[in-house]
DNA sequence: AATGAATGAGGATTCATTCAT
DNA sequence: AATGAATGAATCCTCATTCAT
């Protein structure tokens, strides 16, 4: 197709290309800068110098500040999620029955540690920035919980699990396996991801109770 | 003794009471409005209104607003610190060895239920407010994680917990009862604090595996 | 003559009058922002939205948003006093010595009616919007002035008016009628055109003070 | 009195007293700034320099510029209002009866020539500055046409002015003066206050009509 | 002719902190 | 001790205008 016979839309849709391809220029350089300084201390200049940009025109391609952040909490939860799902599915075919789950604290502790910064600020920090955030990163832990509690059912009927109210479950599955990888991003001691995993399956599992103590 | 003869030293001691007590009041009047307003929409000001003061005399009393606010999480982590020692001593007494776990969990739900807004601004969000912050809110998480340990290993010797890393079960246990005690503060789901605690207990000590299920 | 036998020329000529009717186009799109929002809160990119052009055509045709505020007001301030001149002319072909007064004054009604948020934007705030406007606004009154000057000399030769200063009775005149015409605009008090017409030319012609009232 | 007995009120009294000559040097400051500049033109950091404070202290002072604004209009109205009061007050006491509108006349004319560039300002340009001044400016102007027409009641009941709608009556008579007034700031003729304040005096009781000129 | 991305000057406002009284 | 006036750094956002395509 020669390039005379370029439609008008086809024009736009390239323009349009570039316009989003802009948009995640813009989206990265602002993942860098935030994770570095964090939010607040974070302006609007530093994300366009960052992006090669000067500042009026990052209002070209977002709302404002606060909507870069959404944005990029939307997208960077969206990217967990699926690198999550697609272990979780991997690990599925196997026979192991416990193997999803080492897959969820595998990935979770592997996506935290290719991006310690960005991940602080977007799933503990978002907390403190106002009530818009809040209830965005609210949404956004809730997805994870469930699709952990899916995974709850899942391994509940094939007796992996025993019976149990799946939510609270999924909520301190969720919550277990999204602190301990946070922690390796904070302490430093040595313990490997593979341990880490190891450990938290077992005390999914198993618990750490002593097996001959009597029950409580 | 007439007033009157209140020497300097005497007066200067009543005054530094004076002072202690009205850093005291500030304190409080600066926990209400941090909880409800969050760090950065808080102003001098609205803690000054709130205490009673005018604005310019916090500065009489504390160094900055960062140092007043690194003073509250030092007075409400220790308030939480000995609550939780507390329970967990009165629990040891008791013969059941499950019983200083049920206690620590069953007693951070309920200083947590007792002031919800500010646990969630200084055991959350203190981490988004820049380094100095983050720093504090380390070293008193690190410090409710030794006490943690502490309870591990006694646990571990007395035969409750099997043998295993203690730092890292400490981090996992904290994190557990902090996670699970603050879901409370956000979800509205009607688990009351006794099914939790229970549920944490049974978590820790058996796991959730089904119990003929095959180890992993 | 085919299409395709159109010289250079011609076609230069064809594209310079479509290029006055797009600058036309433009002006009335303005005209209405302009008029809905005021002058500073009106942008290019509204007034471009409005002709349906992409903002940076404006610039094709107009050097600045000054310049076409100023050919707005030029234009306007044209077609009024064209129609006032029609107005009086029209009556000062009907016998009655005070006609073209009437005239004048129901044709300023009239025009001011129809284009209310305009005229108000042109007549009085431009006299706000800096130096230029003002200059330009105050040549445009005085052009009005000079209208009714002339009106003035010939109603007084005439003997419709008694003998005076033509200028300061031009300017009094004139000012009459556009305040009046514009209070329409801004009070509601159900007074008819009709009615304001007349009580303006017996205020002008015979003043207000009760006829056998001694001289001042 | 001594200064010893100066009680916590009188303190307070004195300090608020401060703050009000304060806020006084502030309008004063701010009224050669707009009156130079225009509002838009004019920034918080010329009234603050013009008044010897750094900017944000103006903050402390006034709300916003808005605000600041907002209460010259109303100071300076006030003046005028008072000032034309006075004015027809001691006109009314004099044998004369069209003595009182000379007065205003006069007295407008007067105050108009003292502050030109604020009165073009404040009863002009404030019509441009958004719905808000707009509504507060409609309010000030209705004020001195209640005023007028109080003055034309009374005329009409002392026979100097013929009956007829009041209101229409004020209105008129408070725009010709208005206008007239504000023209002398525009043009510059020669022509004298007293010649002035003469003329509109003769076209407000008599018109401009030939004396012997068949009605119209 | 037309587009729309990029620019950057420009300004109001907030608020922690200082300091004279 | 307490007050509250004064300061000024800091930052978001708007929008007219330019210019490469």
């Amino acid at each position: 197709m020669a390039p005379r016979e370029a439609s008008k839309a086809m024009r736009r849709a390239v323009s349009e290309e570039d316009k989003a391809s802009r948009r995640q220029d813009i989206l990265s350089a602002a993942k860098q800068v935030f994770a570095e300084k964090g939010y607040h201390a974070t302006t609007i200049a530093d994300i366009a110098a960052a992006a090669g940009l000067s500042y009026g025109s990052i209002y070209w391609y977002y709302e404002s500040k606060e909507a870069l952040f959404h944005e990029l909490m939307s997208a960077e939860a969206a990217s967990l999620r699926q690198h999550l799902a697609e272990a979780v599915a991997g690990a599925s075919r196997a026979g192991d029955p416990a193997a999803p789950l080492a897959a969820a604290v595998g990935a979770t502790i592997e996506f935290y540690d290719a991006d310690r910064a960005l991940v602080k600020l977007l799933f503990r920090d978002a907390f403190a920035l106002g009530h818009s955030f809040e209830r965005h990163l609210a949404e956004i832990h809730g997805s994870f919980v469930d699709d952990t509690e899916r995974l709850v059912s899942v391994l509940q009927r094939q007796g992996v699990l025993s019976p149990g109210p799946t939510r609270v479950i999924a909520y301190a599955v969720t919550s277990l396996i999204g602190q301990m990888a946070h922690r390796r991003l904070v302490t430093d001691d040595g313990l490997s991801a593979e341990s880490l995993s190891r450990f938290l399956v077992e005390l999914v599992l198993h618990g750490l109770g002593r097996a001959g103590a009597p029950p409580a």
